[in-house]
DNA sequence: CATGAATGAGGTTTCATTCAT
DNA sequence: AATGAATGAAACCTCATTCAT
């Protein structure tokens, strides 16, 4: 079943309630621990009705990562607008990174607990890892070039570092509690890019 | 139930062997996936005996991190051994940081699996994370005090990102693979740590 | 409910395709393997038309008994034509025996199937069955009476036997395979016949 | 599971059960009505226990095949007792699988049924059938070369139509019913097979 | 202490049937 | 008449835990 189910308007609207209600339960509840009838419970249908639109909680999983990936990557692409001053860039960046983050925090949080049995989940983080860090690598080069970076320091490994330190404060701040707010998070992070790659604390780098 | 047992040398002697298979099972299958008749299969021996050791597979698990944390702990402590010169005490720490990384990481990994919906590995993770920070901390505000690093960097925040790039980069290495040859991951790692400090690359910094 | 429906053109059309697809999926997977959802899918129409149609798949299927059945008796008997000659005569009959079951091989196994759990699909092959002997016992005794068939012969119980194993070679031969060339299976058949009632092998026999 | 299991006295008791229930419950509500709860509460045991010593229905179901087919070969074969005279062999070994097949008739029901959708069983049948006909075939070919059936006879033919007569036979009198006195049936098929080899009915053949 | 058969609650999945559109 | 989404009862199967040997 679940071919390519759904043609109706009534069909799609239960789908959708699906994929709610999934994404709640899941956050809640954890992977594993999550039974298929908690989450047609909370989308207030019947069990049956998950396999009409599903084949099984991995399916369910698998279109809540493609929904969620696909945001991230909106979120972060369309920056064209930003300041011309490297600071400023930076805290922008940051500050857009971290609310993406925040707003999926909880899921991330399950994508990392399914991706330990099941590669597929795995390829979407790796993926999105090297998206931002090549563009943070190219962004580092772009500064050396205008002499606002040490020409010396090896961009692909400061991106690589910067990126870990960055995922990391972020996991830590948002999906295990701790948070500050979240302008204080970019401050801090902003900061340390700064120093990181040598360059003076400029006015606009923090709020 | 099985508080205390295992008294007689035989009884030791099946207990070890349920904490081995356990490790090793756990590892190779994540903890969800892990079932008790997997553990006892590896272990030679009946269900029956498990129950004889352990009220559940959670209080093999606490045990085994029990364990990892000594092991881990132990292996980090003992450095009176090292040399003076700043530069080399951070490669050292950070080739023994990784060392015993790498040869826990798969556990690690399951871990964090469990720790997602358990708070004791949680604990445990945190407990180590918040150790190792204060102590590059305390190394920091030494090496402002003798001149070496600038007196202006917050000693806590640079400790904090050092140990989220040390770990995470880590955790990529060792848990998922591409991991890069001990020697040049402690390089690399040590020439961050000492852009960041504003520390001149010695010549023992690099293996 | 779907009592007489279908009294338009559509309607008709529409359990036309119900019945034909139903048999042929049936032929397919065998009764209890067959899904309402298989027939309507073959059907190219949707589950609840079915419903508009049949009460439930049994009732298709005594639907398609019916007319199995209805073929196969004016099938067997407008056979006015035949020959004067016994020999010629079974022969003929042999012939459209095999003629009529080889068309609905497929469909006895379902029916053979059905009826294990099902008295009335039991009771149409009884009634056919029960046909077919009286007939070829009736037709001993008239060759009796011309002097052609030994007159000790118990011709009830010879029709039996005939019956029997002409039946049981037709479901061996179409049902499971290894039909030989309808002439040569026929020429077979016949053989035995007249072995049987101790008729010498005419010329027609087989063809 | 179920790999090699039942290794305790015990445990060969309860397998024994379930096999025993399973004939039962199978012969009595047919291969695709039975539940596996209901071979389990024939057997007085728990649901979890039938998975215990079998994979699935079929596996149990296979099993008792290869038990059926045991016993009928075993039966058939050591008949080496019997008398010289060609009408008292027929006679016996007509009443022997007569005695073999009403024993098992009903479970032959259910192998027809299962036949239809595994072609396992199919195979017993058919291996079952085989060597019946060539014993069959081998005998009249001893009797020709005897002088006591006509050496014109086609044996391979012969055997084969004997063989389909009186399986059926069996099948319509101990599958559904209407089953003669054990003796009047042997007598009955006794007489038909000594017509068809063309030998006068000795005293012998019929009881 | 060790064993492994037995248990049954708890989860998954299927599919005949209904019903609003 | 036709549609196909929704329903939920009923079957399947797993596995942590107990217990007699």
């Amino acid at each position: 079943m679940a071919d390519e189910s759904a043609r109706t308007r009534q069909g799609l609207r239960t789908r959708g309630a699906l994929l709610r209600a999934g994404r709640q339960v899941l956050e809640l509840r954890g992977y594993h621990q999550t039974r298929i009838a908690d989450i047609t419970q909370q989308a207030s249908t019947s069990v049956g009705t998950f396999y009409l639109h599903f084949k099984d909680k991995d399916e369910l999983f698998r279109q809540l990562l493609i929904d969620v990936e696909d945001e991230v990557y909106g979120e972060l692409s369309p920056r064209r607008t930003a300041a011309a001053d490297p600071g400023e860039r930076i805290a922008e960046t940051n500050r857009l990174y971290l609310q993406a983050f925040q707003r999926n925090a909880q899921f991330w949080r399950v994508i990392e607990e399914a991706s330990l049995s099941d590669p597929e989940p795995r390829r979407v983080l790796d993926e999105r890892l090297r998206l931002y860090r090549s563009r943070t690598e190219r962004a580092i080069i772009r500064w050396q070039a205008a002499g606002v970076v040490d020409p010396d320091l090896d961009a692909t490994l400061a991106a690589a570092m910067l990126g870990s330190m960055t995922e990391r404060c972020a996991y830590h701040w948002f999906v295990f509690g701790n948070a500050p707010d979240l302008e204080d998070a970019t401050g801090h992070l902003t900061t340390l890019w700064l120093d990181m790659l040598g360059m003076p604390a400029t006015a606009g780098g923090t709020a």
